[in-house]
DNA sequence: TGACTTTTCTGACGTTTCGTCAATAATTAA
DNA sequence: TTAATTATTGACGAAACGTCAGAAAAGTCA
């Protein structure tokens, strides 16, 4: 039992060594540097035995989508116990979103790797349907929120316009706006001088057109967002400024 | 002199064919199925003739990329010239978009691949230029509007938060929103019936929430995008139909 | 027209990387 | 200790990229 027990932990460790040095490759050069071979060398282990973890390069780049989107699960969920109204709720959740691109820019990396369709076709099944739930469970949670304000009376939705509709469109604002602000260095020259800042106001005014009740104005967003990073993520905010530091250190 | 323009005719036709068949490969089986070999055997020519027009895969691609966006573009100006307030010409924008995102969902892809870090890399210096502008000038003249509503005084935007960020916002939304519908065909499992739908409604909420004037409740949004379509785009909006219905002729 | 020059085209070749699998080594069970 | 099972290895075949020396075609000029 201990026997086995230790052998899976092995197994797992390597797992993790996988992942590790493929995330560092990916950052470091993308798709074409995520390197079956080279991962073999850099860990010291022969080809088949990476290949006996995945079953080839496009299930290890999932395998890392997966346990981002699972984290970023966790930060959502955490987020939306922050007492408040449901709009507020919802800028929890935004905190976390901009604390979860500030941490890990490389998942949108990621992400947008496996969106393709070419690459996504040679995942597995079962971590396709593990991406799709983690992702799903993400989005029932906004539209939790949401139906909430509705129920509350905070919030009235125009005909033919869901709960999920809004999900929608936050989503597409915030995961548009941090790809394009992490896969586009000169949005600068564009004139979106802080783009992170500028999704937090774009995210606030979208609600505002919907008259989600407290409008923006009637609350000091600062001041709360503050109050939620301190009450729910201060670990993470923490780490962040060590992350930055810490950012290229190299595995091996 | 004729001599030569006819062979530049020929040239010009034999990089269209190229990329018309490097299109279809794409739509059909994404980045792996854009194959030089098959390119060159489909056109019956060998492969170093078509290196002779491309000198990589990857610079295919930009190249697609660029003529779509350089269509979007011509699409967006004729839209601003469309009589109206700043919000008016803004719609217009909005059906403009809608319109490409319908006639060339494909673009949507290529630009997701061609964002990739170690595509992009291998893009010609002129090219990425070349698709770099055609984005700025797109750009640009969505933050004129928004500039001229501001000088109007039918809009007030917040402080510290420029023109260009809110163009950076409904970018942000649009083409994260059309990304979404395209790469995830499950979007109706997660309540979403018509995503095309949703994402009118969020841009002109989204233009609410800056109280930018006239707002969605004082001008009857679908009256306005019927006459748009009629008045800017009638010709594309009639192909637009029996290009379904070819979408899946081959080219050969 | 025919000989020579320039341009264009060709496809075999070298290279890289993927993913496989028979052979080998290590571990477990008897 | 030996047999059976499991894990690891790296040589190998396949696919695709991109190159380049030589062949073919087009152009030039006496």
């Amino acid at each position: 039992m201990s026997e086995k027990t230790r052998k899976e932990r092995e197994l797992e460790e390597r797992e993790a060594k996988i992942l590790a040095y493929a995330r560092k490759l990916v950052l470091a050069e993308g798709y074409h540097g995520l390197n079956m071979d080279r991962i073999a060398e850099a860990l010291e282990y022969s080809k088949g035995t990476i290949y006996n973890h995945f079953p080839c390069k496009e299930e290890i780049l999932a395998a890392l989508a997966v346990s981002k989107a699972d984290h970023r699960l966790m930060l959502f969920q955490r987020a939306a116990a922050f007492e408040g109204r449901p709009r507020i709720k919802m800028q929890a959740i935004g905190v976390a979103a901009e604390l979860f691109a500030h941490t890990f820019p490389d998942h949108f990396i990621t992400e947008q790797m496996i969106r393709l369709s070419s690459i996504w076709e040679k995942v597995s099944l079962t971590r396709q349907q593990a991406f799709e739930t983690s992702e799903l469970r993400c989005m029932n949670l906004l539209a939790g929120i949401v139906h909430q304000a509705i129920g509350n009376g905070d919030l009235e939705l125009p005909p033919n316009f869901s709960a999920e509709d809004l999900v929608f469109g936050l989503w597409s604002l915030t995961s548009g706006g941090y790809s394009l602000a992490i896969s586009n260095p000169n949005l600068k020259n564009l004139g979106v001088e802080d783009p992170y800042h500028s999704i937090r106001v774009l995210t606030n005014r979208l609600a505002d057109g919907f008259q989600w009740e407290p409008l923006s104005s009637e609350f000091n967003f600062p001041e709360i967002a503050q109050k939620i990073q301190v009450d729910v993520f201060s670990n993470e905010v923490s780490q962040l400024s060590s992350i930055s530091a810490s950012a290229d250190q190299v595995l091996d």
